[in-house]
RNA sequence: GCGCCAUUAACUCAGCUGGAUAGAGUAACUGCCUUCUAAGCAGUAAGCCGCUGGUUCGAAUCCAGCAUGGCGCGCCA
């Protein structure tokens, strides 16, 4: 794995840290209470390529100025050999480092060697990972939330990839549970009211016109009411229809619990294939799809609840059994096992959990929740506590809501109610894959946007994701223009030490960074740093192409121009393909 | 009332976990297409980094308090 920055970084510390022993054991001084120092990228490129504060830091331990302590830092160090040319002392005792020019022309020959691997780092060290996400219910349509859920999830897991890790992908189905009883009381109550005799003339009035039929059921809603605790969204009303024209009545005069039984048996797995279906064209593919009816069916809840009282953190009360998380660093204790016998939605999702890691052993599980679930997280890794598993093998990435405003600002509901919810579908109709893919990772998961649709819609050509297709449009551009002028690209005449414009230099620096971007986005779970990043790179590279030519330079310029555009295409594609964005030859 | 998260340019956001003169993109204004894609580039203007203290060589960054906003605090999921 190459990682030019990091290489540069070590060589760097190797060298300082041998420059401060030497000046300790000089000056009588402990070495090993030296504190720790920095190297760093300096923002201000004036201050070199790289900047270290250890004589800052050094200055009480070796009880002396930070200036001098850098003087013999400098003096203590030889750079013949190393990637480094140049050092000097600057403000109150930083030291900068300049990079020598074959450092640079080396960063590009390495990303054309390494092409579609240059990024991956080794950090994860195959490291297994569970990464759940979206994990809608499975008894509507999905919503804009879940679009922003979607597009996070996705691009962090190729996040970690890149870093590493081993990645699985996995969407839990709450197919048990109480959504679903209200998924099949929802389903029951208007297939009643679509085959009760009293309102066969009205049915009958529609013929074969489905979709009519169910907005008309939907909005007369005298005549079709609907009580609060169910769905009340047209979805329920076609599943009802079609269910209808396949069953007949015959279900009309069964029992309830039958009847419903039936009515979830059918809708439900349509639902989920149009989870699948839709998140498909969303471009996720799950590796693993999981069931919750399953841990219910194999016991693994009842375990649950046995491994939690064996573990002694439970204790009944009103009829109830209760899990004593307040001592596991939750702020209120939970119920597990109502009075009535029946668990609740915890303890089937901490089975759930458990089985991520202490059966399927993966070395850490990471759930995407919506803020709204924040309050959540205590009391899982309270469970995870309860039953032995480390608690810090569970991170939760928390995903603020977004909300949708209009053109006046004014906030779009999304009520079910009003039936005009946005759904993932009718959003992604309005605005291409690409450009809501990227946009929902342009910041960070923990702050919350507004986003204004009408904009969102009107404006996708001036997304940013076009700025950064388009940077790669060009360079295609550009090197179609040049074999159809008979010009190719061969190394052998190309001479990297002309790359020595501040743009080209600028440009290889953000070439040089991606391996320790993509670390540092796989660290906080960022994947707005990549799309940030590919902005940013994208930006020098129109820089770049507006100050230098390349075709009618001198051929070992020209050339090494032309494995400069070639090695900032492939990052450009290697950046995209993580995002899974299109990266188009021609815009 | 308690908890979590936020607060940086007119707007949307970065700021590499404590470094040097706080940065982008939108929007506004001004320039640049007879040579590789103007979906581009260059420039101008715009800041009490919410407020007040503290920690130290050094704070937008860490700590405490306060203010404002969002979200939670069910034998719902």
């Amino acid at each position: 794995m190459i990682n030019p920055v990091k290489s540069a970084t070590e060589e760097l510390k190797k060298l300082i840290g041998a420059a401060l022993e030497k000046i300790a054991a000089e000056s009588g001084a402990d070495a090993s209470a030296l504190p720790k120092f920095t190297v760093e990228i300096p923002a201000d490129k004036s201050h070199g390529d790289f900047a270290t504060n250890a004589a800052l830091a050094s200055a009480k331990a070796l009880r002396s100025n930070p200036r001098k302590i850098a003087e013999g830092i400098t003096a203590n160090i030889s750079l013949e050999g190393t990637s480094f040319e140049k050092v000097e002392i600057a403000g109150p005792g930083f030291i900068n480092f300049f990079l020598s020019k074959s450092w640079f022309g080396n960063v590009v020959t390495d990303i054309l060697n390494e092409s579609t691997r240059y990024g991956r780092t080794d950090t994860g060290a195959g490291k297994k990972i569970l990464l759940e996400f979206v994990s809608a219910n499975p008894t509507g349509p999905m919503h804009v939330g879940n679009a922003r859920g979607g597009a996070l999830g996705d691009c962090l897991a190729s996040v970690l990839d890149y870093a590493g890790y081993n990645v699985c992908r996995e969407f839990y189905i709450n197919d048990a549970g109480n959504q679903v009883n209200k998924f099949g009381k929802s389903l029951d109550l208007r297939y009643m009211q679509l085959n009760d005799p009293a309102n066969a003339e009205f049915v009958k009035s529609f013929g074969t016109d489905t979709e009519a039929l169910c907005h008309a059921v939907y909005d007369d809603t005298e005549r079709f009411p609907m009580p609060d605790d169910v769905y009340l969204g047209v979805d329920i009303i076609t599943h009802a229809k079609n269910f209808t024209d396949i069953n007949g009545d015959k279900y009309y005069s069964v029992s309830e619990e039958e009847r419903r039984a039936a009515l979830v048996d059918y809708a439900l797995p349509i639902n989920i294939k149009n989870l699948e279906l839709d998140l498909g064209k969303y471009r996720i593919i799950y590796d693993n799809w999981f069931h919750e009816s399953t841990l219910h069916n194999d016991g693994s809840v009842q375990r649950i609840i046995e491994k939690l009282k064996a573990s002694g953190y439970t204790y009944e009360q009103e009829g109830a059994l209760w899990f004593r998380s307040t001592e596991l660093g939750d702020d209120k204790d939970r119920v597990l096992v109502r009075a009535n016998g029946v668990p609740t939605y915890f303890v089937p999702d901490i089975a759930y959990h458990y089985n991520k890691l202490a059966e399927r052993n993966f070395d850490t599980a990471i759930d995407i929740l919506g803020a709204d679930h924040h309050g959540y997280i205590p009391r899982m890794k309270a469970a995870m506590k309860a039953l032995g598993v480390d608690e810090n093998r569970l991170d939760m990435v928390i995903m603020q809501m977004v909300m949708l405003i209009d053109k006046d600002g004014n906030p779009i509901k999304l009520s079910k109610r009003s039936g005009k919810a946005i759904t993932l579908v009718t959003l992604l109709e309005d605005i291409p894959i690409d450009a809501a893919r990227f946009f929902f990772n342009l910041r960070e998961a923990n702050s919350q946007f507004e986003f204004d649709l009408d904009l969102a819609i009107e404006q996708s050509s001036q997304n940013p994701v076009y700025y950064v297709q388009y940077a790669h449009a060009r360079i295609c551009s550009i090197i179609r223009n040049m074999r159809g002028k008979g010009i190719f690209a061969d190394e052998s005449k190309a001479d990297l030490t002309l790359l020595t414009a501040p743009e080209e230099i600028e440009l290889i620096r953000a070439l040089a960074v991606l391996p320790n971007t993509v670390d540092m986005a796989a660290r906080d779970y960022d994947p707005s740093k990549i799309t940030r990043y590919a902005i940013d790179l994208a930006t020098l590279f129109h820089k770049f192409y507006d100050k230098c030519h390349i075709m009618g330079e001198a051929e070992e310029l020209m050339q090494a121009r032309l494995m400069l555009c070639t090695a900032v295409k492939t990052v450009l594609k290697n950046v995209l393909d993580m995002l899974k964005v299109n990266c188009p030859d021609k815009m």
